[in-house]
DNA sequence: CGATGTGAAAAGGTTCACAGCC
DNA sequence: GGCTGTGAACCTTTTCACATCG
């Protein structure tokens, strides 16, 4: 619960790095923080298919291979848009313009052939080839990372597992072992290398600055904090605390149609009269972290998935 | 890794609840999918404050919340648009709009009151009443999730945990029982509570359907599926699966800036050769889902944060 | 003077509607 | 006939530039 400079990095004391790299939105789109300057973009082809997927558009591509691979499973040959969009939840416009955007895959008249369209997500993805996979923070989120299955069979593998706490350095953790970070190093010469950090807030963006002075430039972070990393490396960030504080915000709303839930303008606090200065303030969950793991026992049989209405 | 009809839903069989809920951009905006009849909606006070946030907006007011605890914490008094977007990782003029969405809070020549900027942003997202979690599923996910200190301090507190397996119903995690799906209500007359799923995906929107059918209708939702739900009800989504898959995405283009990367269009596939039909396909990480918890080991003190470049 | 707040312009994304093709 | 692919309209979001005010 300790909130130190790490949080809020740059305003505190100086550090090398900038160009913030925002969450889920602002992670890559045009430049985000790159300076007004470099308008365009168009350093490549321009059309060139598989230049220029619009960020929104590659959002939503894990989800249609999702959908795909269910269809695949259950055997369907061919979907149309409709039905596709349909199970994504999103329009078919959408979804026609999102995969016009890597090709034309399709069969007018009749839809998407569902295996070959899946192989073209895939590799657009990039999940054609292995990517190394390094974690760093083995604590409860790190471990369970570290020990779920789902990577090895879907062409990401964990490779690397770091900490520099004492008490788990050495310690084997699925069968790797966990090394100290000052031993880290990029995995098969800087390439298709993802890192995921794991560690408390405080030293998130110091491991980060680690990591990406060692070479990596694609970091998934889970701790919740705004990493600032230099022009060219990605991060994308998932965050409970914020998420739940947007669900908050919603249902608030919804809740509440006539307030306009802002405290009375000029003066200290009106409305629920609670709320300390910084009591309930945001930053939840600092410290803290997701943590992804295998999911064993969980709800089984459900009774009667009634629910209809 | 069972993908039954839960994962497409609306594909397979009947099912009653329409209105998609996506993940995290089209989570609310306009209408997503409420057809393409309803626009306007200006259903509310147009000119009041509080009302017509937009959701990009919304999605950051965590953010500026987290950095204005940090400054609180550190004493600072009042902050620049500039200081506070730079912690941020925005660019000034958007920092400065989104506030102008919630009211007049700074102070030209000045900046903003750090104190009351924080209680301004922590009341419109509705962080001044408190908030029911349910958390259904308690597997390894769910039960980190009913251990985590960090909700009960910060306005949001676990009050019931729900499974439907018999290993685990009964059971006691963090001086809550785990009780039956059936026996599932909504806390305190329906308002104010936000559901956490964390069930398999195979069961995911059965389960969905069983909460929003008791009244719930705020999801925070850990399960690698896209949840149909009917209007009004919002859902948010916590995917590592399709965060590790749009960070391959980026890497690989960065990676190969000449390689169209998508396969050779007419045929079967090219590239790497390799990737059969679904075998490394997406729907990863299905039947599993993230955890969140404490991070009590982890990276402790770093050597030397060095990374200076 | 300096920093906020805000119209206006630009960019990005979504939806419509239909041409084109099977 | 039916469905894809896509230009055009529309809406949201970002960015610019500056009037405004402490």
């Amino acid at each position: 619960m300790n909130i130190d400079d790490a949080t809020v990095g740059p305003l505190g004391g100086p550090r090398p790095a900038q160009a913030a790299t925002g969450t889920r939105d602002g992670a890559a789109p045009g430049g985000e923080d790159g300076g007004p300057g470099d308008a365009g973009r168009d350093d490549g082809a321009r059309d060139d298919p598989g230049r220029g997927v619009p960020e929104a558009t590659v959002a939503r591509l894990p989800q249609y291979l999702r959908a795909l691979t269910a269809l695949a499973e259950r055997g369907t040959e061919t979907v149309s848009s409709e039905a596709l969009a349909a199970a994504v939840g999103v329009g078919s416009a959408k979804l026609r313009k999102d995969l016009s955007h890597l090709g034309s895959y399709g069969t007018r008249g009749v839809g998407y052939e569902v295996g070959h369209l899946l192989r073209q997500i895939s590799a657009h993805l990039g999940l054609t080839q292995h990517w190394n996979v390094v974690i760093i923070g083995i604590g409860n989120l790190g471990r369970s990372l570290a020990g779920y299955g789902g990577f090895a069979s879907r062409g990401f593998g964990v490779v690397g597992l770091y900490d520099d706490s004492p008490a788990v350095v050495g310690e084997c953790v699925n069968g790797h072992v966990v090394r100290p970070l000052s031993e880290f190093e990029v995995p098969s010469a800087g390439c298709a290398t993802i890192a995921v950090l794991a560690v408390p807030a405080a030293v998130a963006q110091r491991v980060c600055d680690l990591l990406v002075s060692a070479g990596v430039t694609s970091i998934l972070n889970f701790a919740p904090v705004v990493l600032h990393v230099p022009e060219g490396v990605h991060v994308r960030r998932v965050d409970l605390a914020s998420e739940l504080q947007i669900l908050a915000f919603h249902e608030q709303r919804k809740a509440a149609p006539g307030r306009t839930t802002a405290l009375v303008d000029g003066a200290t606090l009106v409305d629920g009269g609670r709320l300390g200065s910084r009591a309930l303030a945001g930053q939840a969950l600092d410290g803290q972290a997701l943590e992804a793991a295998l999911q064993p026992s969980a709800v089984g049989t459900l009774p009667r998935a009634g629910a209809t209405r």
